[in-house]
DNA sequence: TAGATTGTTAATCGATTAACAATC
DNA sequence: TAGATTGTTAATCGATTAACAATC
């Protein structure tokens, strides 16, 4: 009854192809060849094909998929054809920054799909009661309880470093199994759960290294224009 | 002459060593091994030290890694060791939001690497001329003159969706090689540079698909624990 | 010296790509 | 039917891991 495990990296393009499912609609075609979904995505059409395999048969041969069907196919798959609650602890800049961004989203597609940004969590008293970007602060306090009867079921993690862990535990310890992780640490991860990080430190650093050389004429050119990710 | 391409993903893990060499240098011992350097980052510690050889030869057998030079190594390697200027183009509510972010991990960490936002530009004329998290806003028509003049390396693209080639372009076009992009697009990237996305709705997404189900009981556990990116 | 740890090679693992029979 | 495109298998590619000789 087990199914072969998904990999994580296929997960990962599924909702680029949903986003471009979503965005064709109106344009007339109600089918869509893995050729054109390549175009728009920038993905093999045999590896949109291959991803596709792990869930089932989508697809009619000789013809291509039917838009509609795909895309409904895709948003169950992801679980996004129910409500999806994210909550955020940590109303600080970045957190308060990071609702105001998924207001901004939501408007557009997070909400066309089912996810929404649902409650945010501050220890800081001038917060609580309080909203920012249209979602309500709760105590921190209130988070094992909130989890459970929002419910939430992501939760995205905007504290200081030095608190990522302990409120991590608590979430998992609430049965929350999908994080998204702006703290800079590394985080201890019990099995079956699922962490993203998002450390734009990082990311920034790395980028240094493909950054022009301004001072001398760049003589060394050993890399290929890419997109990673 | 040529040296062999080092892969990306290498790339992308050396300052997360950077990083834990930073943290580790007041802690007492001068010297540290790539088991240590493994527990630390959660690489492993043959990982550790294949990545390294890519670029030399750095430690000692039998004793480890000096942890100041080192750090220094990786520093010359991501070009950390002189001044990196960044740009952000778009200063809307994600933008702002990644110049306060930018304020707040300039002061820990990333101005002891050479990181620094420089400069902001938008189209608004009410925020021309203004400032946030201490940048100056500059209008986007000085973009190719600043790129050149201040200078910048990276580009972080915080514009809308329908923009994003535009500016990206125009920034390639300049010189720019290294860019982190915020907007929903796919963007048509020419050879020799390096862009990476960072894109929140499709993490949210992809995180659903591991989000608890609380209707029913979870039948289905075909998912480990993994941290990625 | 004996113990520890590097640097590197070879083996393994997993993901991508190529290719094509099935079939609409 | 002929042309197109899927679903899938086999080949390739690249990254990770295991293992160990070199050597501090």
């Amino acid at each position: 009854m087990r199914k072969r495990k998904v990999p994580d990296v296929v997960i990962r393009r599924l909702p680029l192809y949903l986003r471009v499912l979503s965005d064709l609609d109106p344009e007339s075609s109600s089918i869509v060849s893995s050729y054109e979904l390549g175009a728009r995505t920038g993905v093999t059409p045999g590896q949109i094909r291959k991803d596709l395999s792990f869930f089932g048969v989508f697809g009619k041969q000789g013809v291509g998929y039917e838009v509609t069907i795909l895309r409904e196919e895709l948003r169950r798959i992801l679980k996004l054809d129910r409500v999806v609650n994210a909550g955020l602890v940590g109303v600080g800049n970045l957190g308060q920054a990071f609702l105001h961004y998924g207001a901004d989203r939501q408007k557009e597609v997070l909400s066309r799909e089912g996810l929404r940004m649902r409650a945010a969590f501050d220890q800081d008293e001038r917060k609580i009661g309080g909203h920012v970007a249209g979602v309500e602060v709760y105590p921190v306090q209130r988070l094992p309880e909130l989890i459970k009867e929002l419910p939430l079921m992501i939760i995205i993690l905007t504290v200081p470093a030095e608190a990522a862990q302990v409120v991590f535990d608590r979430c998992v310890a609430s049965g929350v199994k999908a994080f998204l992780n702006f703290a800079p640490v590394k985080l201890e991860i019990p099995p079956g759960i699922r962490v993203r990080h998002a450390d734009f430190t990082l990311e920034l650093e790395s980028l240094a290294y493909y950054s022009k050389e301004w001072e001398e004429d760049e003589g060394e050119k050993n890399f290929q224009s890419r997109t990673d990710q």
